[in-house]
DNA sequence: ACAGGACTGGACCGATCGGTCCAGATGAAA
DNA sequence: TTTCATCTGGACCGATCGGTCCAGTCCTGT
């Protein structure tokens, strides 16, 4: 009977990740996230000591690397950085769509509350600047003369255009974001 | 004496509108904004009915009224459409750093939580609708030839320039944001 | 077979949550 | 001065919060 696939630690850390983007950090208790990953309390204060803000920490962590692999996939199959980009945001709208449409960036919605946790605010910090690292290391492979402000300005306009596509319930607002690029400034002629 | 300033009423939104920014409308409780306005829940139960609902929705609407006079100020002074995106970027930055560099946009932490919850969401379309149009009003009148999109394009790099610059603790970012529009869509002589 | 760490299950805790209720204070109209 | 609606003050409520604790179970190495 395998009605609990994967072990109990991956559960804990995949259906926080879930709640946590839904509702936020401050928006789900314990007790929602251990009755849908059907773990007792006691499974979690043993993988995750410190209890809620562990786990938080590690939902953010592997919803991150969702991410960047997503960022990596799509740069991956692209012929140029215009294309990667174009992309992106297609396959960005996609998740949206498929999505409750009103959803935050997860990284936002479970490491951007409570004030005064410096711990939190850190682990954001290194989680977003992992997807700029990846854009930009692409941008580099392709020959962009400003990779770091390339991406720089798509990780500005992806998490604005998603704040934008959440509030007009559009997801179009993210597959027109490359007309919101200054694409001149990244052209190899520069 | 006037230790307590206005009336109960403004004290409460105004109260409740700086705590939610700080922490996410399920961040803070009840308690938290009452001892700051030092007001008595039966005020509160007596101006807002609903309670909390009614209370997040009248501090987001003053809070967005804030944003949007910042908005207008900028362009009525501005000489063209870029010299008013410079100068509420600048004065967005400057706003950025008198604050604690964790807050997020005071709409999304106020009315952006909760999963279910219709109006909230409705509301945060029209009060960030009305800061669009503000710019939109702006634009038209600088003769810009694509007012909505140039009016989109600046709401998205604010409020992903905010999250950028939140995340690197730095208002330089904000700074920089008209490096990142394509001005060359929004000139004149198309 | 058995020892011992890894892990599970859940009862239990004090604190705090949002919300209800009503007596008392206040102030303007009659 | 009496009246009445508006507003204030705060005691009180059940539910839920995050967290603690430990007995019991499971698995692995010897």
């Amino acid at each position: 009977m395998t009605r609990r696939p994967q072990n109990t630690r991956d559960r804990l850390t995949q259906t926080a990740a879930r709640l946590f983007q839904r509702s936020g950090y401050n928006g789900v208790g314990l007790t929602e996230i251990l009755t849908e990953a059907q773990a007792p309390k006691g499974s979690l204060y043993h993988h995750f000591p410190k209890g809620k803000q562990d786990l938080a920490l590690a939902a953010a962590s592997w919803a991150s690397d969702g991410m960047r692999d997503m960022i990596a996939a799509a740069f991956n199959d692209a012929q140029d950085f215009r294309a990667g980009v174009t992309t992106l945001c297609h396959r960005i709208a996609k998740l949206f769509d498929s999505s409750p449409q009103w959803e935050t960036c997860p990284i936002a919605a479970t490491l951007f509350e409570s004030p005064d946790n410096r711990a939190f605010r850190d682990h954001a910090d290194r989680l977003y600047e992992s997807w700029i690292d990846e854009v930009r290391d692409h941008a580099k492979r392709f020959g962009i003369p400003q990779p770091d402000m390339a991406a720089d300005t798509l990780f500005i306009v992806m998490q604005g255009g998603w704040q934008l596509a959440r509030a007009r319930r559009d997801s179009n607002v993210l597959r027109r974001l490359p007309d919101h690029v200054p694409w001149d400034r990244f052209q190899h002629q520069d």
